[in-house]
DNA sequence: TTTCTGTTATATGTGTACTATAACAGTTAG
DNA sequence: CTAACTGTTATAGTACACATATAACAGAAA
């Protein structure tokens, strides 16, 4: 898993280090168990501070993406199991309604509906077509 | 076309009006040629300060949504002849982008490509069953 | 010509992002 | 048990975006 964050991009450090980390759930390159880099070490090798670094893996813990254990550091955490249900709930809202957003946004551009709904179907094979060794239960 | 902020949202104010423009457009309830009301006036009505309403229309008039006329003020623009074609595809892109965005969260929670699919397509029937005048070129 | 439009300039206050130094509690390797 | 390393918290300083306030400007229209 190789991190590295933009300096000039408007996106903050610590978002751009917790949207890496997601990616890397999402691609199945790093599964629950996996150890992450200390907060320091990460820093050091990225050029950052360690707070910034602190920041992302905070976030990512309120988020249930990751868990701690004391010394032994981080590690990506079993999503399923570690997220309240409400929080699920909360997040899979906040999705939909940013799904609603850029349809509006779309349909303001004069868009058709069946337009935007293959858009994000092109979209999601783009995303789904990365390394999918995920499990049809 | 009644407009409103919220002090208290993290979003900031002029990205609250220029969202509600934009719904407005997208919904029908304005339509290319309506008039906006002046800075002025609308920051009087929503008790904020004239800057804060003058930066959303000038994001609004980047973006092609809105076009100014001197004295007479700002109007809705006709967003199909107004944006130049490499702005809008930059948008496009921008809509594009945001959906892979989501639809790497999505999958990093557990979720199906089919059931993003779906979220995406109830949520855009949501938006586009909203007052549909538009015609079907 | 007068009035109103959006626009620009300058200044102030607040909040977030990032950095820097420092110290702390918990866990674990030795 | 002890020393070392983990994430965490506290405090402080800088930089930038957001919002406010006051003021003045150029252009178009009543």
């Amino acid at each position: 898993m190789l991190l590295q964050v933009d300096l000039a991009s408007s996106e903050p450090l610590y978002r751009q280090i917790r949207t890496q980390i997601v990616q890397g759930v999402a691609s199945g390159e790093l599964s629950p168990g996996d150890p992450l880099p200390s907060v320091r070490s990460l820093a050091g090798n990225l050029g950052i501070n360690m707070h910034t670094v602190n920041k992302a893996y905070a976030v990512l813990r309120d988020e249930g993406y990751v868990v701690m254990r004391g010394r032994s550091g981080a590690y990506i955490a079993d999503t399923a199991r570690t997220v309240s249900p409400a929080r699920a709930q909360e997040q899979l809202d906040h999705i939909a309604g940013q799904l609603a957003g850029l349809a509006t946004e779309y349909r303001a551009r004069g868009g058709s509906e069946m337009e935007f709904v293959e858009l994000a179907r092109v979209q999601a094979h783009r995303v789904y077509g990365t390394k999918g060794e995920d499990d049809a239960s």
